[in-house]
Parts: C-alpha cells; sequence; structure tokens
RNA sequence: UGACACCCAGUCAA
DNA sequence: TTGACTGGGTGTCA
C-alpha cells in the first residue's frame, strides 16, 4: 500500500487520523421469495479485517445495510478506535441514526404515519455499539466508480452467496 | 376490441351499458414549492376522449384528484350520456360528493372543526355538472395493478408535466 | 385518532 | 423497465 492508498483510508485535519471504513448491503431476490443478504465491509486493500457474510435474520437490503454498519463498529472497537468515519450509499442507514432515532426514542419507535419502525432492533443495536465513540456517518452514491464503495459491494454480494 | 374488453368498458344488468371511466389525479411535489398538478381520464385504450392536462389553480392532489371527476363528468355530458360509472382511487373525492357535501351545503360549506371547506368550489362545480345524470362513484385501490386506474394514472403524471 | 391519496429521498433487486 | 425495502412530508376530510 503506497501512501496515496493509505491517505484515502484515514483523514482528518491537522494530522489527525480518522479509520474510515466503507460498508454495504446486498439482497438477492430482495423482497421476493428465497432472498438472501449479504453485508460487506472495507477497511482497505487485502486488509485482514474486510468482511463477506451472510446476514442472519430478517432477509432484506435494509437489513443488510444497517448489519453491515453494525459489524464495522463492533470491529473499530474491539480495536480499541474511538473515532470513526463511516462511508456507505444508503441514506435510510445515514438518517436513521443521525436525524430519526432520537425522535422514535422519545415516541416509541413509531413511523411519521404511526406505524411501528420496522428495523427497530437493528437501529438499536448501532445505537448501542456506538456508546462512548464518535461515529462520522458520510453518504457515498451508490455505483459512481468509488473505489472504497465498490469494493464493499463486492464484498456484500459475495456474502450473499454463502 | 373484443368483447371482453368493451364488458370493461361498460357495465350493468340486464344488458344496460353504463360508460365506464378511470380518472386520477397526480401532484409533483405535492405540498412543497413549485408543485404541478395534473389530472388524467381514461376512457378505453387509445380512445381519443382521454384526457392529459396541467391542472390549473390550486396545486394539489386534491384539486387534482376533484378536476379529473369533473372533466370526464363534462365529457360525458357533452356526450349526452345519462348515465356513468366513475372510477377513482381517491376516497376524498367520492365521500366528498356522496356523504359530505349534503351536509355542507347545509351548514354553510364548515368543516366539523368549523373551517372551511378549502376544495369547496371543486366540489360545487362537480355537484352543478352532475345535475340531471345518473353518476355512480366507484372505490378502486390505487397502484394494484388495475388496468384502468393505471392508465388514468399515467395521463394523469403526463398532464402533470405540461 | 382514522382513512384514502399525492409526493420526496436513497438503496436493493429482477 | 418494473418491483420491494423503508423513511419523511403534505393534501384533506370525518
Amino acid at each position: 500500500m503506497n501512501s496515496g492508498e493509505r491517505r484515502r483510508q484515514f483523514s482528518g485535519r491537522g494530522g489527525e487520523r480518522i479509520p474510515t471504513v466503507y460498508v454495504d448491503g446486498s439482497c438477492k431476490n430482495n423482497g421476493r421469495d428465497g432472498a438472501k443478504a449479504g453485508c460487506g465491509v472495507f477497511w482497505g486493500p487485502n486488509n485482514p479485517l474486510n468482511v463477506s457474510e451472510r446476514v442472519s435474520g430478517r432477509q432484506t437490503n435494509q437489513t443488510a445495510e444497517l448489519r453491515a454498519a453494525h459489524k464495522a463498529i463492533e470491529q473499530a472497537k474491539s480495536l480499541n478506535m474511538d473515532k470513526l468515519i463511516i462511508e456507505t450509499d444508503s441514506k435510510f442507514v445515514i438518517q436513521g441514526v443521525t436525524k430519526w432515532m432520537d425522535n422514535w426514542k422519545q415516541n416509541g419507535w413509531k413511523t411519521a404515519s404511526g406505524r411501528d419502525v420496522v428495523n427497530r432492533s437493528d437501529f438499536e443495536k448501532i445505537d448501542q455499539a456506538s456508546r462512548g465513540m464518535d461515529i462520522q456517518w458520510k453518504y457515498v452514491p451508490g455505483h459512481q466508480g468509488i473505489k472504497g464503495n465498490e469494493e464493499a459491494d463486492r464484498l456484500a454480494t459475495e456474502g450473499s452467496r454463502k
């Protein structure tokens, strides 16, 4: 890995390096019978931390995206990281965690139309895992050829085949 | 058009044929700045009566739905129809015309909470146009793949872009 | 509180 | 192209 590549994985001003991870979910036959969900976590080329796993439980694209983010946070915690930048193409995950969850905790996890928040337990797990960590959520558009996202996508798709 | 198709556009018992029309409204950016409303009227495949128009005045989904119904009635009158079945996915329109309007006429067009009925003039136009006609209002669920409704929806969406 | 629409956004797929 | 996963919002009424 040359220094150019390293710079892509760490950012911050004034020499501070904040580790960056790309996460993505995949779900073959999403919304149909026999759907298969997988999650991908990409820390860098050939990084042994990289994850490509089949997701358990609910087999939907949203579950897959949420599970990928949760996995990355758990890994960061086990490495004693206290700051982390998570890049994902899911605005659902980002807004859920950074904007909607505060309200959900206060209103008993009800949607704007009065229904239950479907992925509540996954959001709660992410919330729990995030305690004590400084996490910055960053949106990356999908399928735009952005390296980290493409790699995470590949890992997720592989994971869904297991 | 085979007899199966014809049967879809005309109904009634004992050989009586009542023309059926599907109406729908659309409103891009409903409730936001720059909203654009359109209405669609579907009489049948490639029927020259079909309407796809931009709606004038108030740019809301309800105005669009009401305007579509009004248009269909005006068309029916100009063809000297005395009976008509109107299919719409708007319970607001159906209940407004068939249940609430009687009361509104008696109470000075006041809502249950004492406010003015917002779409009063559109309801009044429909009421006026309906004089002397036997109109049956029928609810069709939206986006359920029901042909007539889908076509009216498409026409309405097109209309909103003009 | 309920109901039916009309949208906005991003994914995941076939 | 069409469909599912999910959220936020307005339009309107009872």
